[in-house]
DNA sequence: TTGACTGCAAAGGATTTGCAATCAC
DNA sequence: GTGATTGCAAATCCTTTGCAGTCAA
């Protein structure tokens, strides 16, 4: 399955990447705009590793540590968020709107999604009650269409990497 | 803030947990049994190192590695969820019923909470295309009472341990 | 030019594993 | 009694850090 981000909205994720280092005073590298390039332009929240053995493609020379500098970088500039649950390791998220996700049990895929009823509840007072809120999240577990039709059942598998 | 969980709930969830020990022929050892009282018995989501920490004040013998083991093992058995995002390290959660969670982004502090008009949100079909669901559940972030009084603002902050 | 950034290597922290001794059943 | 479980120590995996050389502005 081939799922590449709107071409318009990877220039316009691009554009606010350089107006918002412009604006904070930090220098935009080469491995920078990769980095972040990559992220933005991915449905799937890739892991450090993961967009570190894609980046080594075509940049031979980047080293995991500038990935995670990157990363953080990019957080702190309001760019990214990270996602991820339980088992796994952090993953990357540059779709800065209200959304969703669903995260697949097995494989650790992870989709973002949206939906109008969703995006228009309030934040109840059950959890008003411990403080102020700021975001709004569904998460939703199941098992992905491959992996319905792969494995029965698997014992026990720890959960793989991301996808 | 004192916060013990209902008599009546922590004897069941040991029921449960003896029921489901038998079935699976795993043995009642000491070390498992103080481990999952002391998570079923919380409302804040201990982690490995929170649970090991406190088991060691009864039982000093026990080790960090005995709390992993019991841990998956627990989840295993579904006795337990993991919780837990991004910088955090993984904590567990022995409310098996549909509930929803407020996390604190500044100390990490994370409490269940319901709603009935969350539980009774059908999942959209917006995730239903990406695979079979099994959960639905709501993250609200948020900043906790306690951390409201105290600091202002920190920097870029990495988040701090369980609480 | 020059301070910010990178890559390297080494450190750090969380989690896991091998193994002999021990315990629950 | 006996196989499952524990505690210990060492290993592993992911992430971070110190530092000297390099690059964007």
């Amino acid at each position: 399955m081939i799922m590449i981000v709107d071409k318009s909205i990877l220039k316009q994720r691009l554009e606010d990447f350089k107006a918002a280092a412009k604006k904070a005073g930090i220098k935009i590298t080469h491995q920078r705009l990769e980095i972040f390039r990559l992220i933005a332009n991915s449905v799937n929240h890739p892991g450090a590793d993961e967009i570190f053995r894609k980046i080594r493609r075509r940049m031979p020379t980047i080293s995991l540590d500038t990935v995670y500098r990157t990363l953080w970088m990019l957080s702190d500039l309001g760019l990214l968020k990270s996602v991820g649950q339980s088992k796994e390791t952090i993953r990357f998220d540059a779709n800065l709107h209200q959304h969703h996700h669903f995260t697949c049990i097995r494989c650790g895929l992870i989709r973002d999604f949206t939906n109008p009823e969703l995006d228009a509840m309030s934040v109840p007072p059950e959890a008003k009650q411990y403080g102020s809120t700021l975001s709004f999240q569904v998460e939703i577990k199941g098992v992905c269409e491959d992996c319905l039709k792969k494995q029965p059942k698997t014992k026990t598998a720890k959960q793989t990497k991301s996808k």
